[in-house]
DNA sequence: CGAAATTATTTCAACCTTGAAATTTTATGC
DNA sequence: GCATAAAATTTCAAGGTTGAAATAATTTCG
């Protein structure tokens, strides 16, 4: 059958250009990742990690769960124990018990944790900015849609 | 002057633009770099590191220096020495002495090493053509030239 | 109610990762 | 030739990361 052919070939170019997708992808947030660590660490003294935790919080004002940051990050719930203590223990970050429920704790940033992260995200957005200046900003958009794709069930969700 | 408005204007929404392309794409990382991080483990007991390595010896046969080892997946030298370490163990890696030059060890795939990696890698495609099943190949093929923008140092020389 | 399943979180060993310091070897300049 | 710089690699401490096991609290349902 004719169409099986066709089928069966143009997957296979297809998964070859795929796959060649993944591993550029993979090297191009290598690289900005790379940049930006290098940056937090020499402008403030952070990690990429750690500001990331800082910027999920800041969009929650309400604080999130613990589970609820580890499935937005999309890591596991011992590594984001791991970060949050770290956090908590320089300030940037408190835990508070919810009423009714023993079992969770809510996360949410300290008021040096808001200031510190509005500190950061301005500078990181430029970085971004410089970082990406190759990509227009249409192509930007068209990007993103594109990786929508992959979206998280955590995003299909919210 | 109205062209200086425009341009500040403009480069303020394309970095917002530019920012969310960002977290587009680190989030689409992580989500197959989870997905493949898994499989390697369930279905070969390996990790993405490890396969890294391999991957990459296998596109060497002549074996390569521990520096363009590191320099080519984008990571310090010390992790590169851990990694290929415990490959050496376990017998998939050898080292081996550059005449003229005592610093330096060359690195290649034992034969083993190269079975085990031909074992993985036809897997390894059919993965990333499920997990980019929604991106078609014209659209793959853009998406590379595009990213090809954040190409490394490495690349951009060889 | 009480046992069993489920949920939220922490703990922990093993591995990954970096950046800086240490080691060893080679190249350079006087 | 020798001191010094440069290069290739390893070592190591600190933090990041997972997956599995342990803890603790809540929910389900017979």
């Amino acid at each position: 059958m004719v169409a099986g052919l066709l089928a069966k070939t143009e997957g296979d170019t297809g998964n070859r250009e795929r796959l060649r997708l993944w591993i550029r992808m993979l090297r191009a947030s290598r690289v900005v990742e790379n940049a930006l660590r290098e940056r937090l660490k020499r402008e403030f003294d952070t990690t990429l990690p750690r500001f990331d935790v800082l910027a999920t919080l800041s969009r929650q004002p309400e604080g999130m769960l613990m589970s609820d940051l580890s499935r937005f990050l999309l890591v596991s719930n011992g590594n984001v124990t791991g970060i949050v203590s770290r956090l908590v223990e320089d300030g940037l970050v408190a835990r508070a018990q919810r009423e009714g429920d023993r079992r969770t704790s809510i996360v949410r940033l300290t008021s040096r944790g808001e200031a510190e992260f509005r500190r950061m995200a301005a500078v990181h957005e430029s970085w971004i900015g410089e970082l990406f200046a190759d990509i227009g900003e249409d192509e930007a958009r068209h990007l993103s849609t594109v990786l929508n794709t992959f979206r998280s069930n955590w995003e299909a969700e919210a």
